[in-house]
DNA sequence: AGCTGTATACCCCGTATGATGTATTTTAAA
DNA sequence: TTTAAAATACATCATACGGGGTATACAGCT
């Protein structure tokens, strides 16, 4: 099963950089690149019917970016791999990339052979990604700190699946009125004035 | 800077594991392994007091798991990286060690050799993580589909910034009535009464 | 012994909210 | 070109909600 060939797509603005690619991978055993868009729009256009496995998309793109190319691209093929390779890494640009339904996020300086490892990768189910990337997305995963007492927390969680007072009170065995204190007590110490918010922000914060 | 050493604390119930790790990490140059805990309680009581930079952390322990020592443990000692070695790897390890702060996630079969690499990547402010493990945690990042329509979603949004029907309205220059309408129209296609429902729901399907 | 935080409970009051309707216009798809 | 969905607007009504208070009891900390 590793003898399959991987069928690649390129979409890159730099006319060098999508010759060299291109080169490179096709040349490449185990590898297929018949195809290379210098943009989003004519990739959005052609990809669909084309028979790909995995696309390499830039993310500074002229007019349309990778990261909306990639977006719309994954909706119409759900089977495609899409690894975006850019020199951006900041935060924004990783979090949207992998909203946007990409399964890989390399920097352009990864050199070629490395490259064609992590395309293997992708193909194979995994999610090539640089350690110091994959540090930024597992740290969007802790929890800063919690203001809120167990008491809070649990009665913030029944708002959150849309119970009002008088069920919460029930729920936790409480009188409304104490129910009503905890409320106000957790607005307080989230500093908002209604539920929308407190919801809003203890989610932001994994509170709840 | 890469002539420093590493210094090693492994948490692992299983006897022979625990020998043979240790011996190979303090064998090897640049890395020091000097401690070496059997279950979860001793490793919490000491680690504190010692100049350890990495932490090798088993999930299955006899008492206490492994996900709550590194809990406990990262909230003590923020600057110590834990990297979870275990044979698990199910969603929910693997969400619930990086909520609880750990900086990668290996399997038991990870080869020694690599098993440095990784250890000095986590040293150097990496997550190394294997490509499998990271499409897991890239899933959940996707989002399933979008019934709001673009006005609905905003208006959602400044209803989970706090907003009420007459400071929505003005800010998106409306009736009050049509505000009122279209949170009606969210409420029906997210299948909830009321506000906090419909934050929470919105935000968990990646909605706002 | 005094303080702080948590958990409990109650009162009043004005208004924002949600349920249930009707209705027109614009836009997009079939 | 008809149809459906989205966006707009208004009315009524019971009640849930949030802000303002006050109060007791118990925990842990200093």
């Amino acid at each position: 099963m590793d003898r399959e060939i991987v069928h690649i797509a390129i979409v890159e603005d730099d006319h060098e950089i999508r010759q060299t690619l291109n080169l490179i991978l096709d040349g490449s055993k185990g590898f297929s690149c018949k195809y290379a868009f210098p943009d989003a729009e004519s990739a959005i256009a052609s990809i669909p019917n084309l028979p790909v496995d995995v696309v390499l998309m830039d993310i500074d793109l002229p007019h349309k970016n990778g990261i909306e190319a990639t977006r719309e691209l994954k909706r119409k093929c759900p089977s495609i791999d899409f690894i975006m390779l850019t020199v951006q890494s900041d935060d924004d640009s990783i979090f949207e990339s992998l909203c946007a339904g990409a399964s890989g996020y390399l920097l352009k300086d990864t050199n070629p052979v490395d490259l064609l490892v992590h395309i293997k990768e992708v193909f194979n189910g995994g999610s090539p990604m640089s350690s110091q990337i994959a540090r930024r997305i597992i740290n969007s995963f802790r929890i800063i700190d919690n203001p809120l007492s167990e008491r809070e927390t649990e009665i913030l969680k029944l708002l959150s699946q849309g119970l009002n007072y008088k069920d919460v009170a029930q729920e936790v065995f409480l009188s409304p009125h104490t129910v009503k204190t905890h409320i106000k007590n957790i607005y307080s110490k989230l500093h908002v004035n209604n539920r929308a918010e407190a919801i809003y922000k203890a989610i932001k914060q994994k509170l709840i």
